[in-house]
DNA sequence: CATAGAATGGAACAAATATTCCATTCCAGC
DNA sequence: GCTGGAATGGAATATTTGTTCCATTCTATG
């Protein structure tokens, strides 16, 4: 039942599809030719609307479904749903169910965070847009100074970002890391600043966003969900949606991102010298 | 109606949720704000689920739906299914696209760090030995306050932990973080240190590691190769192996390590209150 | 501190969806 | 062409899921 097995189990259940829809009776084979067609559809669809595309009454799909090993339509179609957004609990109850049945082994719950991880880099690559990407290094590459704002749960990304560029020889200010000192007239023209936020979002984070706006200096967001206040702002957004553990959201899509960002800032730079 | 409009009225539907999420009151908040969070989730899940993971009653979700134009959830339902269903993960195709934007395109790096993240996590099941993982949450739980060194490359770690133990509120202290002041007096007995360093070992993580090995603290170590210094001392030791691109060396594993040392700690806490 | 109006939670009800069962059809082997 | 077993379609049933309604709880206001 666990996450992690889940992908497996839909790649078993692909390879036999593959097997044996030779020796199928014909509606049947109609239904496995669809299921392998459009799997994508299944997570989404009802027996009905699925028997009438493979052209076979409902009775002959649940048939199907259960010839492979479910115990009916509902079951398989799991399967596909937890594919696509796995694993649920937003609440840390599950972590207190967790306990109480003794299995909250540091090494299970070590691999629910490296599920977690696989599935938001998974995802990333939808979220990210790659215009927007390409303009987000645009812009820092560009700019003079790079401001990089960030704190709380961001923080760890923005000393991370900070840290590289500085190890590639690129002018980068990490904000407000310190004493809550305002650092908002260290923005300056040419600048640009890359602004990290996550829901609940950090005012500070927010406020040194918009001076930079009124100072007309282009702005990088990295951010979550759709309602984000970076995006009231016009500057390039590039979203990222981690998948989170109990009430815990691991960072590693984020780095993943935050790397290929300042990386490729470093190259740019280089090659346009 | 057409799928074409889908994904407009998608977009209306979004500015209009965050218009209107600061002004709601507290439950439908919550719906929203899951909304926001997990546009995904929506097309494959009942509003029973969706309901507990914005741990709201599913009548208060319906409300909702219905504030928002629809005429329940099951409408809503179907414009998220409509606009999600055409474009479905794919990865494989994704990771692509975000290629062929060109050979040294941002995104083909950003494919690379993915890829590089996903190989370092299913790395991390070989590395990390669970009664390792055991023994140092063990440590970690039973320390009055847990004390956190990291520099350089490893601080966004440091601080990450730092964070979260914070969060839950379990005494930490990063170290280190400002103004090169020297902190090893903080060190204290029945205290316990988390050490995290990374070829090449900065210098002022061992010494810290020494000095708490001398005050006979346990000492949880995180780092990478057979032959850091860390490995000296007689803690329990954790090893993680990132698979680079290039010169850099994403956290991904680590983080995802981090977060379940930091977690499990914190349930361990919980249940021996 | 009382009161009205809004917000909320839950349980009863309605709708949809899945599953089972059985009468009918198909087809291979005699 | 007959016969038995497999395959099929559809209608009846069971189950799940969504929606409505109302009693109760909050909260802002006078």
């Amino acid at each position: 039942m666990s996450a992690a097995d889940a992908p497996s189990r839909l790649e078993i259940f692909h390879r036999r599809l593959a097997e044996e829809s030779e020796t199928l009776p014909k509606r049947l084979r109609q239904c496995a030719d669809l299921v392998a067609r459009a799997p994508e559809r299944i997570a989404v669809s009802t027996v009905a609307e699925l028997a009438e595309a493979a052209e076979v009454p409902p009775s002959a799909f649940v048939r199907f479904c259960q010839l492979f090993g479910f115990s009916g339509y509902s079951e398989m179609q799991k399967l596909f749903r937890e594919a696509y957004a796995p694993r649920w609990p937003d609440y840390p109850t599950r972590i207190e169910v967790l306990r109480d049945h003794g299995q909250d082994s540091p090494g299970a719950l070590l691999a629910e965070f490296m599920e977690a991880g696989r599935h938001s880099l998974a995802r990333l690559a939808e979220t990210v847009d790659p215009d927007a990407l390409n303009k987000a290094v645009d812009v820092m590459a560009k700019a003079q100074t790079i401001h990089i704002a960030g704190f709380r749960r961001a923080f760890p990304v923005a000393s991370y970002m900070a840290y590289t560029l500085e190890k590639m020889e690129i002018p980068a200010m990490l904000h407000g890391a310190v004493g809550q000192i305002e650092t908002r007239h260290a923005l300056r023209e040419g600048d640009a600043l890359v602004a990290i936020s996550f829901s609940p979002y950090t005012p500070a984070t927010i406020e040194l966003a918009e001076e930079a706006q009124r100072r007309a200096l282009p702005i990088v967001a990295i951010t979550d969900t759709l309602t984000s206040p970076l995006r009231r702002l016009n500057g390039t957004v590039l979203t990222v949606n981690e998948t989170d553990v109990g009430a815990f959201r691991p960072l590693t899509a984020t780095l993943a991102l935050a790397t290929a960002l300042v990386v490729s800032t470093g190259t740019r730079r280089i090659g346009s010298r």
